[in-house]
DNA sequence: GATTTAATGTAATAAAACTTCATGATTTCA
DNA sequence: TGAAATCATGAAGTTTTATTACATTAAATC
């Protein structure tokens, strides 16, 4: 069964001349064949339908049907890994975009990995599971990795409130103690309505986690503790934000975490949210 | 691109009784099946031929014959695939969380990529394209997807409107046209709220995009185009939900589409919207 | 417990693959 | 050189395989 489209390439000088013709035409575009019923391949390379299946036979398969699997299985062979990050260019196709942009949310994780601290991590949820409240903030494409977070926490009925607005950011820090942790979200790190309030919420005492792309930014200096972010994209105009995945993943890692202190607990709270969405289909 | 047997994995969960244990018998040893007509195969797992039938069709498969070559593609290409997706137990330290929860959600990008259909995308992004308005509508997890676009949109300066509140989706969609397109977002393709919109929308019309999980679901059937996310995670209990990462990398892909629809226009647009943000740190 | 709806199977039909055989071309050698 | 033998090919018929339409059974709803 292996690799059809070799056996055929090989066997191209043995077949009888109306054979390799067509032959000729399946190796010009493999793919196209594959779809296709004898009757059609047979009129488009002007060849009956005995002839090819007497090609078929001859390149030793047992006829048309088993051509047809063998070239879908060499057809697909994927393609070489394109490389890293990298950009659209003018004249992209559907397929490309589909492949670039995939593999730069890949390469997004992945090098998140590779910057991520478990100390800080182990700290973050550390600080959540004992806080009264989490503030989290964040405004533009940050903003929505807040929600996400907002989101999970409510499946474990933990007190969580993520704020989008800088005014309501700002009144809801006014009110923080001690005991409330505010988690912070901004890819540069530099957001300047982050940075008001992350220190009215220090001057409350108030711990604070950062979730910012790597590097020394102002926010990162504020925190208490720092998450960072692969920070690649910069290169990239496509404005497919590959951080934003980057960030939701360290997200779900802090979420897990957190789940997992409790586990019996948390397990129950979530199948009780799950059930309560399902109830509604 | 287009993985068979991950396709059925991923259907798994959506198919009937009948149609999944058919689906069972093929994922147990997928290589025997390729050689089986279709009668062999309904006595073999006892299931009517009519019920294999239905199965691909709810796999989104046009029939049986394709499924083989969808199967035969992707028999021989899964060698060593790292394990697939896990779930947290109750003693799992930082480390493994870390390292579970970012496989997960590489996974899930992995999966979708076998699962998406590129002439699909290009349909969507042509629908897109010419829309007069892009209605994008989620609520739940699937509210952070919808924003998400419609940040992305507002960049490139396409009229788009994210709706998470079921009520003003409806309101929305009331006054939509044939010009105008509905993006619809939904984990189960089940959601009571977005069914009703989109038949609004329908009513008026519009023409209605889908992403949802993998296999036959409601929202998928009331739709022009149909875009899926992988779905595995159902096994997952931790609520660190994978498929909206899955989903977002869609969002990329129709993103990037659009915008390399007119190139030089979205990156005038993309660098003027990135410079107003950068001018206020 | 009757009525509707969904799930599945049976049997007829359509489509596709494959065989048989006739025909015309090519080769062989008396 | 031309009759017999061999070979390559295609037209039409046959068998196998896939698909559809409809009937039946099971499950859910009222």
């Amino acid at each position: 069964m292996n690799d059809g489209l070799e056996r055929i390439r090989q066997g191209l000088t043995t077949l009888k001349p109306s054979e390799r013709k067509v032959a000729q035409y399946i190796l010009k575009d493999p793919d196209k064949i594959l779809a296709m019923p004898i009757a059609q391949l047979s009129k488009e390379c002007e060849a009956s339908e005995a002839t090819i299946i007497r090609m078929c036979r001859s390149l030793q398969f047992k006829g048309f049907r088993e051509l047809k699997l063998s070239i879908s299985a060499s057809v697909n062979q994927r393609e070489a890994q394109p490389e890293r990050y990298q950009d659209i260019s003018t004249s992209a196709s559907i397929k490309e975009i589909i492949e670039v942009v995939s593999s730069n949310n890949l390469q997004s994780i992945e090098d998140t990995l590779s910057v991520l601290n478990e100390n800080s991590m182990e700290a973050a949820v550390t600080l959540m599971e004992n806080a009264r409240k989490i503030l989290v903030i964040g405004v533009g494409a940050s903003a929505i990795v807040a929600q996400d977070f907002e989101q999970k926490c409510k499946r474990i009925n933990k007190w969580c409130e993520a704020l989008t607005d800088s005014h309501a950011q700002l009144t809801s820090a006014v009110h923080l103690t001690k005991e409330d942790v505010v988690l912070a979200v901004s890819y540069s790190g530099e957001t300047k309505e982050i940075v008001d309030t992350i220190k009215i919420a220090r001057q409350n005492k108030a711990s604070v986690i950062s979730i910012t792309s790597y590097g020394n930014n102002e926010v990162q200096g504020l925190s208490n503790v720092n998450l960072f972010a692969s920070n690649l994209e910069q290169s990239i105009r496509s404005g497919a934000t590959a951080s934003r995945i980057a960030q939701l993943n360290i997200v779900d890692i802090l979420f897990t975490g957190l789940a997992s202190k409790n586990y019996q607990e948390s397990i129950g709270f979530l199948d009780k949210t799950r059930n309560v969405i399902q109830s509604r289909f």
